[in-house]
DNA sequence: ATATGTGCAAACTGTTTGCACACGA
DNA sequence: TCGTGTGCAAACAGTTTGCACATAT
């Protein structure tokens, strides 16, 4: 795979913030500073991304996905007031999955609620 | 909200077998028993089920929705080999959430890897 | 040099919606 | 009866892809 500077600057994007941005947040940002960049080259890139574990994609119930930088192991909340995501580093267990003879790869936890600020 | 044939049929047929299908899976399912049945209609009560907690949805990699009429909290394993998705009731901790001020009211997780069946 | 990546636009897929008609209460 | 639900088709949103050109190696 070669490096260009479109996909560079998606994976610096996503690094710089601890936050989470679907496709077309992410293209508005880059355009910025690759201005003739193409929404297909974001999703060419994303994808790559993906592959290459640099990145992961969260999946929520508003069916469009949402891409983060931080990659070590976490869930997410989604917050049905300000939509915000935030991360939880919390232990997950797939143990007793793997017990029955499952090979478990990935996993995936999202919360949905209300989040301590919107509750105020 | 009236009961329909249209959204009967659509929970006897989630009900009726402990699987997971997607809208087009449910449409044809329920063409059989009601011909006439458009896709609109199954989206609709597909919508609606969700709403009442008759059913519950499960959103995977492949951004397309799955149903369950299955509503016992639980996880789901997505194998990657077959697709084929499965249920876990397993134990599963909101509580360093809740500790921090915010409520949840739902989970999902999703695991991905290879099934039993698959990895022999 | 050449294989991989890009920009663009068109195509695709899953889902939603407006409308006139049908039907459950 | 009358307001909610339906079938149909068109619209929509997010994503993917074919093509000719550009560029990293």
């Amino acid at each position: 795979m070669r490096n260009t500077v479109q996909r560079e600057e998606i994976l610096r994007f996503l690094r710089a913030k601890r936050a989470h941005y679907n496709a077309v947040q992410i293209y508005d940002a880059v355009r910025v500073k690759i201005p003739n960049i193409s929404l297909g080259t974001v999703y060419r890139n994303l994808g790559k991304l993906i592959e290459t574990g640099d990145i992961i994609s969260v999946e929520t119930e508003d069916r469009c996905v949402y891409y983060d930088g931080f990659i070590k192991p976490h869930a997410h909340f989604v917050c049905r007031c300000c939509s915000d995501i935030y991360d939880f580093e919390i232990e997950e267990n797939s143990k007793e999955i793997e017990a029955l003879g499952f090979k478990v790869e990935n996993q995936r936890t999202v919360y949905y609620g209300v989040c301590n600020k919107c509750i105020k």
